[in-house]
RNA sequence: UGGCCUAUGGUGUAACUGGUAACACAUCUGUUUUUGGUGCAGAAGAGUCUAGGUUCGAAACCUAGUGGGCCAACCA
């Protein structure tokens, strides 16, 4: 059904090997896992995307199951939250579920594994444990308790839910191997007491279960083929395994797929952060209005600025799937939106940062109603009328009087267009005491035919409408906020990532409803934003539009370019050789003379000291040897003497069957 | 004094399980254009962390080293 060959990633791969194995398609099936914590952010949506979108290739179903087994912090509030984020991203889960619905069968598989021998009840503190737990490289001990009898065990873990116990005072652990060196091995918990009050099961509980006594024992319960999650929950997969063979040995008849947890690496965004806890900091901070500030990273913040599910959607595929560390630039996204919205977004005119233009020769009472494309993009979406009169405004930064010679825009005596309207020539400019340019005086042409290389927005003035616009810059100024070891996140906060002005926009926009989405002409897409009155439309600014001009002008001071040259000069000469060296063999020949005359340049910068170690390159290794052959005829025709390295060198040149090799040595 | 994961252009991901590295973003040209947008055409940029090994042949397999990440919550 798909094009023969689209490159598959780890996770496919795996699935793709377990059909093969026998493992039938109608067995496969997924699901996504939140803790409803708090709210789901752009680093969510690649777990999202990954599991719903395994379910639409396969056609699997895909269930949402909260992972709700620690009512200390768990809300109902999340649970919508996260409900109306995942619908809002457009995928359909198949069953919604719960971890809590399982704590009886938990329950009764604890027993079960309390029988066995294969978990006892532990009554130290918290702190004797940990101290028992050892070190990631040194092994732990044997709790004292570790060796109660089964009845002893039953009796206590009966006890501890019947609530006989004050919390802390007893815990449920696996027995496995207090000297694995995977420390989740060493005795895990099962389950602790806690008497709070949880959002599902209310007060029926005062014992619950732990993460790894739960998420595994949940995905088998629901026959889940694939349990996908990030790269930390790794070394989980031990326990996982281990929980897993236990509880499949009780039920393999009633419950015969064994699931199989596999991990890939989250998402990072470059300039952002994405754990829930610092999150909420900005939230708490007051550094930002909100989980749904449009500044945020979180789902329902990205909705806000006026990302589409779409170009979330679309982002996650490009970003792709693997297990390496990573932090994808905020471009990718960027680029994703704009592709988007370029296709769907109507264009309007809005100014929003204006200077005032009289056109002296259009008369002062007369007003036209011009018709204007809404997107050229797409032939559907109609014109409509915008008016045209005596005084409008341009963008301040449309106009320079003395422009430098790339400035295509309104200049003194210059010709420009004005979009949908006519073309117009600045003849004059009032300015104020400051000297600054307060009016550019034009005049204007009704031949449109003509060419002219600008094309300007603008706006009627006594038509225009006010509108409050806000502009949102990133939110940290450092690549990676939360990564610097020294320095907390909330250091690198950008004290500039909100401008509000005034904007002035053409009439239609009136009607403009919350949510719905422009493309400025010239400027960039915004939206509605919820915080907009009837009179008083507020609108956020999505992300600019692509700006070559912008380029063009000299870079603010911290420009990040990353795409600089790699520092060659800093690199010494010897290692530019050795990469040379290495595709030498590979290059035609005319290249290959090039690449040699930069060798034997460089070969004035190397000393014998550095060169001696590549002698002992390996046999295969023929372009490097060939690169330092080079550079060692450089050295000696400059003074340096033979020695029995050197010659040895040579000859076994001379040996070789390598033709450019051989030629190279038979010249020395 | 350990275990596990990982290393491919600036970034991210590929490379049909060994045959000389591709795609997207970013960058830069040219062109079209009533958006310095879009579209179209094109360019530059890595020889796959290092050192050994296996092989006729390695980005891929093996070993060691180095760099990065994860692992000691009655969190998930």
């Amino acid at each position: 059904m798909s094009e023969e060959k689209k490159p598959l990633n780890f996770i496919e791969h795996i699935i793709e090997e377990d059909l093969v194995n026998g493992l039938t398609k109608d067995k496969l099936r997924f699901r996504f896992p939140p803790e409803p914590n708090g709210y789901l952010h752009i680093g969510h949506t690649k777990a999202i995307g990954i599991s719903f979108g395994l379910g639409e290739t396969y056609n699997a179903p895909v269930n949402l199951r909260f992972d709700d087994t620690n009512p200390a912090k768990e809300e109902q509030e999340y649970v919508d939250a996260i409900k109306r984020d995942i619908a809002w991203l457009g995928y359909q889960w198949e069953n919604e579920l719960y971890s809590s619905d399982y704590f009886q069968k938990l329950y009764d598989w604890a027993l079960q594994m309390i029988k066995n021998s294969n978990a006892y009840v532990d009554s130290q503190s918290s702190e004797a444990m940990a101290v028992q737990k050892g070190t990631p490289t040194q092994v732990g001990t044997n709790s004292p308790y570790r060796i109660r009898s089964i009845e002893e065990n039953l009796d206590l873990f009966q006890r501890m839910k019947a609530g006989e116990f004050p919390a802390g005072t007893h815990v449920l652990r696996a027995k496995i191997d207090m000297e694995d060196p995977n420390m989740l091995m060493r005795d895990p918990m099962m389950y602790r007491i806690m008497y709070a009050h949880h959002h599902r099961t209310g007060d029926d509980w005062c014992i619950y279960p732990m993460y790894d006594w739960t998420h595994g024992e949940s995905d088998y319960l629901e026959q889940i083929s694939h349990s996908l999650c990030s790269l930390e929950f790794k070394p989980h997969r031990k326990l996982y395994d281990w929980f897993k063979e236990h509880v499949y040995d009780y039920s393999k008849d009633q419950l015969p797929l064994a699931p199989k947890q596999r991990e890939f690496a989250r998402l990072n965004l470059s300039y952002t952060i994405m754990s829930k806890r610092k999150l909420l900091r900005l939230v708490e901070g007051g550094v930002v209005t909100g989980w749904d500030d449009p500044r945020m990273p979180t789902i329902s913040g990205l909705r806000r600025r006026g990302y589409t599910p779409n170009s979330i959607r679309k982002f996650i595929e490009k970003v792709g799937v693997a297990k390496r560390e990573n932090i994808i630039d905020v471009s990718l996204l960027e680029f994703c939106i704009r592709e988007d919205l370029n296709k769907t977004a109507n264009r309007v005119m809005a100014v929003l940062d204006p200077i005032k233009v009289v056109i002296t020769n259009y008369p002062e009472d007369k007003e036209e109603w011009l018709e204007a494309e809404n997107n050229q993009e797409d032939a559907s979406a109609g014109f409509r009328k915008v008016p045209f009169s005596r005084e409008i405004y341009i963008e301040k930064a449309d106009f320079k009087e003395e422009p430098s010679a790339k400035f295509f825009r309104l200049q003194p005596g210059g010709e420009v267009r004005l979009k949908n309207a006519y073309i117009i020539k600045a003849n004059s400019v009032v300015k104020n005491e400051k000297g600054e340019v307060i009016e550019v005086h034009c005049t204007y042409d009704e031949d449109t035919s003509k060419k002219v290389k600008g094309t300007l927005h603008w706006v009627s003035i006594k038509h225009a409408i006010t509108a409050e616009i806000r502009e949102y810059d990133r939110l940290f100024m450092h690549e990676s906020p939360d990564s610097d070891k020294d320095k907390d996140f909330m250091e690198f906060i950008n004290p500039n990532s909100l401008t509000v002005k005034t904007g002035y926009l053409e009439p239609s926009l009136a009607q403009a409803k919350i949510g719905e989405q422009f493309q400025f002409q010239r400027l960039g897409y915004f939206n509605v934003d919820t915080d907009s009155k009837s009179k008083t439309l507020v609108f956020n600014k999505t992300v600019g539009l692509r700006d070559s001009w912008d380029k063009q002008k000299p870079k603010p001071k911290n420009n990040q370019n990353q795409n600089k040259p790699k520092p060659q000069q800093e690199r010494p000469a010897i290692s530019l050789i050795q990469q040379f060296g290495k595709k030498y063999t590979n290059l035609p020949e005319e290249k290959q003379s090039k690449v040699k005359a930069e060798i034997q340049e460089l070969a004035k910068n190397v000393s014998y000291d550095e060169l001696e170690p590549l002698f002992g390159t390996a046999v295969k290794k023929v372009g490097t040897r060939i690169a330092t052959l080079i550079t060692l005829k450089v050295l000696l025709k400059n003074g340096l003497e033979h020695n029995d390295a050197i010659s040895e060198f040579i000859n076994k040149a001379l040996e070789d069957k390598n033709e450019l090799l051989v030629a190279e040595a038979t010249t020395i």
